[in-house]
RNA sequence: GGGCGAAUGGCGGAACUGGUAGACGCGUUGGACUCAAAAUCCAAUAGUAGCAAUACUGUGAGAGUUCGAUUCUCUCUUUGCCCA
């Protein structure tokens, strides 16, 4: 391309792009020379085509791994695509395709798509997690956890669509309907296999706090999620009908002991096998299981109890006894399954009291109110100081009431201190097609047996139907029967949640092409862990835990691995915006079509009709405010899509889309290469000056100082600021007489400042000044960045007077003599005397004198 | 209800460890070019007063610490996210 043309962005992404492709660039290999970078973005769902949150992603993650491949890091950027999931069924049974092949398809135009953006992608690496190649892996650590005691299987519940006849997982359930039958869910119960991940709570928690790059409101929500509690585990004597003579809960709220009304059992518990007839307990427990499985639903549904005939004896005050119910509220997965209620002071428990009758006794006393103290009309769960409980009064809750009446129920043997987590196992069983088979069996009396591992992989079936009810291997039965040794045997026919493939993919890009193994010793040695992870802040919790969890569970028992933590880095970008469009009967409309004409909007074939706009809210389908990035690479170029996505918003908030943004980030890159043009013939022309230009030495060098600092604190919206605060300076500088050669110097280390933003064209601008060698990050020259003249605000009574350019380093008594020179002095300090000086060095005087 | 964060021009947003508030972009206004428009270029753009130099006010509200606070502390308001 010659200087006097318009900047054609499709001829030159296109060359850049094959250019790098060819000579495969952004190849990423082992070497130990050099320092490595493993940079990696939450790979895509291939849903067919990217949408902006994709751009903005691998955007963010592409200015990184170009910017740490300038600085000399030997880098790996690799590319894959978590390939399993319900999509590809639903698709594929509404169409009557083959979900391999929709995902397939997909794949590749998705792929294309992301080339288009001309990422430093290493293509070599490319993963897809539907692959046998993948999955056959990811069954052998199955197997390996298995056999570590990592895995097991139990009954457990789960969310039933009972027209689908298939388990929903609980983003699936909206309001307590099926998502896609639209039919009741139900509480069910079914054999599924878990991952023991509870059994990692306290290292997960710990390590967290080694996760210095981790933003500090992840490492909360999974500090949260884990959920550790410090409590106490405490045996309640019963009395009553049944053969049942002791209940064990668990509380970490032991203190109000003396507040104890009820003792709350869950429907699961195991004394409710004493009820298995009875008629009046079976139909409670069938109104409970109407109540969601989550904790909200629990939280905010009705609170409801069967009375036993059981009565609990307060460990601490043998005269009373209280009754025992089976309550709604009460999950057999917390704790025992066993709470004692105490209705002063906690919420549920006070609502729960007030339904049945129950005792209110107040236990509890705010700092500032007197030993009558009664809870009233809500129950009260702040801090203050215990009454009415003998020999625990005085006591301050919550600092010393917990740890000194566990101290004397563990003296008296009636409890023990326990550790309690929030964190439940994980259950990775899911009832569908789609997904990696789990390598298991059972024989003909249903015990369980691992397929042996040299009949790996367990290779999903083809030609399946999708149409049929409930899981689709459980109707292929050539697959489902099986011989091993002679014996006959039965699949499994549960897949794995879709989470597990994506809990060790980033192990797979450091040997994609491994066979015997999910990866190589020596490239995870030299690899991991991953130094910068991002995306999406949605994945705060789960993928992040399961993914912390899995690299445990691998290391479990497991000299080999050296790190524990997969993720050194992480970055959570926001997301991308638009407003959002109705139409006069609420009909959601998209961008396309609507116009703006006299200040309104209105619809494009339809102007009498208004059109409502709405808050601006993260694209997505269902709204219609989705603007398809295919279009705006190909109307504006993948450069301008790239400045326009990283400019508005800092990277980790949420960013407006906007048509006048992108515009202007278009019309900008062509003022750059008209720019580059002038700049060329400048240089060519090289005038040869004495004029000793040292202004655009000194901008660059501030500019490297700049724009390295803002990539390193990803400040990135800063950084294209950075970029167009240059190419003012340049355009206005290049007026000026510059020798060529300092142009052209200059210019090249600019250029490459520029480059892991917009890298296409500054690609074409480096090798259209004859650059061919491969170039490296600038250097700071530090005596540019400490000028010899400094800005000295000068205060007078703390306010901003003016400002005196003087020598740097100036002291205090040099800097008051030129104050006094100058026409400040006569307005300002003219018959007044100075009381008191605050001078700092190389920034401000301020002058404090009497008015 | 609990936890974490946020609030700066018409808009998105800058401001290093307390030291020139509003960088940069959008929008708006005026001008140049043009028969005209688009595109492009130049200039102005926090508010109030003033012809102007300039002065005063100003970073959600109120207090506090400080010579000096967008930045630190406390209270409140609004708002976002997570958990319930």
């Amino acid at each position: 391309m010659t200087s006097s043309e318009r900047y054609n962005f499709k001829v030159i992404e296109q060359k850049w792009q094959e250019n790098w492709h060819k000579q495969k660039v952004f190849q990423a290999k082992v070497d130990h020379s050099k320092k490595k970078f493993y940079c990696l973005e939450m790979f895509p769902y291939p849903s067919g085509r990217i949408h902006m949150g994709h751009v903005r992603n691998y955007t963010i993650g592409d200015v990184l791994s170009r910017y740490k491949s300038l600085k000399g890091f030997n880098v790996m950027h690799p590319m894959g695509w978590d390939a399993f999931g319900m999509p590809a069924e639903n698709a594929a049974r509404e169409n009557n395709l083959d979900p391999k092949d929709w995902t397939n398809k997909n794949i590749s135009n998705m792929k294309q798509q992301l080339k288009r953006l001309g990422l430093s992608i290493d293509w070599d690496r490319e993963i897809s997690t539907c692959s046998e190649d993948y999955y056959k892996h990811q069954q052998l650590f199955f197997l390996e956890l298995y056999e570590k005691g990592l895995v097991y299987r139990k009954e457990n519940y789960v969310n039933w669509d009972p027209i689908d006849q298939t388990v929903l997982a609980n983003e699936q359930v909206i309001d307590g309907k099926g998502w896609r039958s639209g039919a009741v869910v139900e509480r069910k119960k079914l054999n599924q296999w878990f991952f023991n991940i509870s059994k990692f709570s306290q290292e997960l928690l710990d390590g967290l706090n080694k996760l210095e790059q981790w933003p500090n409101k992840v490492k909360v929500m999974q500090k949260n999620w884990i959920g550790k509690s410090f409590g106490c585990e405490i045996t309640f004597k019963t009395e009553g009908n049944l053969p049942v003579k002791e209940i064990k809960c668990f509380t970490t709220r032991p203190d109000t002991l003396f507040g104890f009304s009820f003792l709350a059992l869950s429907v699961d518990h195991e004394i409710s096998k004493y009820f298995s007839d009875d008629k009046k307990f079976q139909d409670f427990k069938k109104e409970c299981s109407k109540t969601g499985t989550t904790e909200e639903a629990i939280a905010i549904g009705e609170k409801i109890g069967f009375k036993t005939n059981l009565m609990a004896i307060n460990p601490l005050n043998p005269s009373e006894k209280v009754p025992v119910f089976f309550a709604n509220f009460v999950l057999m997965d917390y704790g025992f399954g066993a709470v004692f209620g105490c209705p002063a002071h906690d919420q549920r428990d006070f609502d729960f009291a007030k339904k049945y009758g129950l005792n209110i006794k107040t236990v509890v006393k705010p700092e500032d109110k007197d030993d009558s103290f009664e809870v009233k009309d809500e129950a009260y769960s702040g801090p203050g100081v215990l009454i009415n409980s003998q020999f625990l009064n005085k006591l301050k809750v919550p600092e010393q009431s917990i740890h000194k009446t566990i101290d004397i129920l563990e003296e008296k043997k009636i409890g023990k201190k326990k550790v309690n987590f929030r964190l439940k196992d994980w259950g990775v069983s899911r009832q569908r097609y789609w997904g990696c088979p789990i390598p298991m069996a059972y024989d003909e009396e249903g015990n369980v047996i691992p397929i042996p591992k040299k009949d790996l992989p367990v290779k999903l079936p083809e030609d399946v139907d999708l149409n049929s009810k409930g899981n689709p291997l459980d109707s292929k039965h050539e697959w489902k029967n099986i011989n091993i040794n002679g014996k006959r045997y039965i699949r499994e026919t549960d897949t794995l949640d879709t989470f597990v493939c994506s809990s060790w993919y980033y192990l797979r890009f450091c040997s994609p092409k491994n066979e015997e193994y999910g990866f190589k010793k020596e490239d995870i040695d030299y690899w991991m862990p991953v130094d910068q992870y991002i995306g999406g802040v949605e994945h705060a919790i789960l993928h992040l835990l399961y993914s912390r969890f899995f690299m445990k569970a691998l290391g479990y028992k497991n000299d080999d691995l050296k790190f524990s933590e997969p993720f050194e880095g992480l970055f959570t970008q926001g997301m991308v915006c638009h407003e959002t469009y109705k139409d006069q009967d609420n009909n959601w409309l998209s961008p396309d079509e609507i116009e703006f004409v006299n200040n309104q909007y209105q619809k494009k074939k339809d102007p009498s009709k208004k059109v409502k706009v709405g808050p601006s809210e993260s694209m997505s389908k269902s709204k219609k405010n989705v603007i398809d990035p295919e279009n705006i690479i190909s109307s504006y170029g993948a450069d301008a899509v790239r400045l326009f996505i990283l400019s508005d918003s800092p990277p980790e908030k949420d960013v407006q889309w906007s048509e006048q943004g992108m515009i202007a980030s278009y019309k900008f890159l062509q003022k750059l290469w008209t720019l580059h043009c002038k700049i060329k013939q400048k240089i060519k022309n090289n005038i040869s000056v004495n004029e000793n230009n040292s202004e655009l030495e000194k901008f660059t060098n501030q500019m490297v100082n700049k724009i390295t600092n803002n990539l390193d604190n990803f400040n990135y919206n800063v950084i294209i600021a950075n970029i167009y605060e240059t190419y003012n300076f340049i355009n206005k500088e290049i007026e000026k007489n510059i020798p060529g050669k300092l142009l052209e110097d200059n210019y090249k280390k600019i250029l490459i400042l520029l480059s892991p933003a917009i890298p296409h064209l500054t690609a074409e601008c480096l090798e259209d000044l004859g650059t061919s060698k491969k170039v490296e990050w600038p250097q700071v020259d530090n005596k540019f960045i400490n000028e010899d003249k400094v800005n000295y605000i000068v205060q007078i009574n703390g306010k901003k007077r003016a400002i005196l350019n003087e020598s740097r380093d100036i002291d205090q008594n040099s800097l008051l003599n030129k104050i006094k020179l100058n026409k400040l002095s006569e307005k300002y300090l003219k018959d007044k005397s100075i009381n008191k000086i605050i001078f700092v060095k190389n920034r401000l005087i301020n002058l404090l004198i009497n008015e």
